[in-house]
DNA sequence: GTGGTCTAGACCACC
DNA sequence: GTGGTCTAGACCACG
């Protein structure tokens, strides 16, 4: 997958590398099973420091979505469920509302919210 | 207005008061023109230095949101639109395509989504 | 750039460095991407608390004109135009007026303002 | 006069009844000799502490816009010039400059800025 | 090395 | 009483 990073942006090099690859992953741009690249060759080719990188591959891993297999390479991790059914609604509670605190106050109607969430929702991968 | 800080977040003091200042207007729980706790008021009830709690004070200011009166008070400042609809439309789509990348991890369906999204709505000031 | 603090000034520290920079910027005098001292350098140099510093850069930035990047350095941004046509016709017409009543109040004559309009801009970058 | 507390705004009570005094001047809509409500009087019609109309009142004497007769009330005083020539145009200079720093900053071309200074000047006294 | 956060405490400005 | 500014200094996060 292709990462940009965002100088302009106030979020750590990391965060943005971590945030990317959840992206790429809910929109289905990435398959499990596939191989990622070597923390040495994309720090060489993003010009990041590669402790950097393999923070954002550290996290990514202690969240289920990468797998390190000693000596062979980085690969995606099949997704399982860990979580329960609480902490899952708990969690998508938490995100409704704070898209939709942020959508009032981007001054936008409850029409104008079910239309963007449907057509962006395009995108991804149910 | 009741704070809630939570000091296992990985989010600042200040970061945290602001967003709950922010959702509380959003939800409609907050009059314009209705004054806030003092500085020193607020720090004394969170345990905060009271530079933390002026900070938030500050940057909500910044943002329209707050209005300061020397010497008087801190109140909720009347709402009005200053972003351009091009900067509106830009930072609704990042936080819908934040919120579905949250949902599709957490495995929600679209289905799922749509009514999730039309409940929590109902708490918000429209 | 060089920073100037008067210390006789009733603006406070953070606000001369503020609108000095704002000033530098408008003159063209500040190329965007360029590095900004750090904030540890420029408080020796100007004999100043790093706080103060920060809080200078901290507010350039949540105005856009600066931009940090965590454990790098604080750099200047690309421009961008966030407001509403409204808000900036608004501000403008409050600024002309403010600079008029000085103009009358220093007995300068409606040429004379002209003249020093069109003789100062030259020094601007448009 | 008629003055306007905008307790919308970040500026101190006895700053924005200055200001509006000096541009009401500035336009003309105040005479020299004209007599000036008393502290007392003005200040439980606009329901401001006594204190921050002296204050007003007392900066705007020392500028030498306002003139007190002791037991007889406050008027407003003939225009004098007791700056000197250099002094002047330091200030006008440091006036233009920091106005057209907002305009750029606003981003208006420099035929706009020659547009709206004539505009406005209409309704100003010369 | 860089900036970010928070505390403690002094002093000032405003009403 | 209110908030605003500034300092000094500790500790953390980032690359």
């Amino acid at each position: 997958m292709e990462f940009q990073i965002d100088s302009n942006s106030s979020s750590p090099i990391y965060s943005q590398l971590r945030e990317q690859f959840r992206e790429a992953v809910a929109r289905g741009q990435i398959e499990p099973g596939a191989r990622m690249p070597s923390v040495r060759d994309l720090s060489r080719r993003l010009v990041v420091n590669p402790n950097t990188i393999a923070r954002a591959y550290r996290e990514l891993e202690l969240e289920g979505l990468l797998l390190t297999r000693q000596g062979v390479g980085v690969f995606v991790a099949q997704p399982k469920a860990e979580l329960t059914q609480q902490v899952r609604e708990k969690r998508l509670v938490e995100a409704v509302d704070q898209f939709l605190t942020e959508a009032i106050h981007l001054r936008f109607s409850q029409a104008d919210i079910a239309e963007i969430v449907a057509e962006r929702a395009e995108g991804f991968r149910w």
